[in-house]
DNA sequence: GTATCATATATGCAAAATACATATACATGT
DNA sequence: ACATGTATATGTATTTTGCATATATGATAC
């Protein structure tokens, strides 16, 4: 549970604007993950990082379903087309070794960010909570 | 120090490449927070960026020297020209009310973030390392 | 005295990433 | 026939970042 702060809500700070549930750079390890967990299609990771933790926006379908084509390029996922079940054909995308690679590459990167992150907060209460 | 990836070597991950010690929308909050420290300019701030943790990449001078502009036109920053000292003159910075309202924002953001990484690498770990 | 370097700010433009809108199509329920 | 939910896809504008470059001051070296 995130600590509010009391003076942000004194004024208005529209423009200068921070991305807050927004999921910079974040969608393609994410997509990574649940592929390594169990191969799946656009619609359904859509969902899945919907429910991850993103509360404020929706994940963009243009960019999941751009990024899987992406990923295939790189040959980071394989996709078949499933047309058993009801509804439209799904294309489903299977993780190839490339992209448990990538997975790996990001997660160090994101222990990296997140380090940073702590660092930054750990100055800030210092400096306003006292330390 | 972030655990190194064996699988990630394998390969070359050249194209779909992740951000590492990029400061993703970053600079903005960093920027604020040292000027909630005390006043400084541009050259000096872009100093305590780089020291501040991403080892990778040097920051961007355009960035900074942008964001600080963006800032004072949004009235969250003044600046003054500082000619005293030696070199060229240093366009002062100094954090307002509102500038400081705005850091405490990013703080939220940047708190919620860090949640959401933590529970991502969780959720990886539980996957590969075991749970 | 002039060449070079560190300091200092600034702009232009290309590339990357994101956001928003829209198009297509299948199937089910009413 | 029409609306709704599922499913994929593309077009384009906007935002953010990255890289290059311009300008100017003063100190130090030669």
């Amino acid at each position: 549970m995130p600590g509010g702060s009391s003076a942000a809500k004194k004024y208005k700070l529209d423009k200068p604007e921070c991305p807050g549930g927004k999921m910079t750079r974040f969608v393609e390890p994410c997509l990574l993950f649940f592929l390594s967990q169990q191969s799946s299609y656009g619609y359904e990771l859509m969902d899945k990082l919907d429910r991850f933790g993103f509360q404020k926006s929706k994940p963009d379908p243009a960019m999941v379903y751009r990024t899987l084509r992406s990923l295939e390029k790189e040959k980071c996922v394989i996709s078949k087309w499933d047309t058993k079940g009801a509804g439209p054909a799904k294309r489903n995308y299977e993780l190839t070794p490339k992209g448990l690679a990538l997975l790996h590459v990001w997660v160090d990167r994101i222990e990296l960010r997140k380090q940073v992150l702590e660092k930054f907060l750990r100055l800030y209460k210092d400096r306003f909570k006292g330390g």
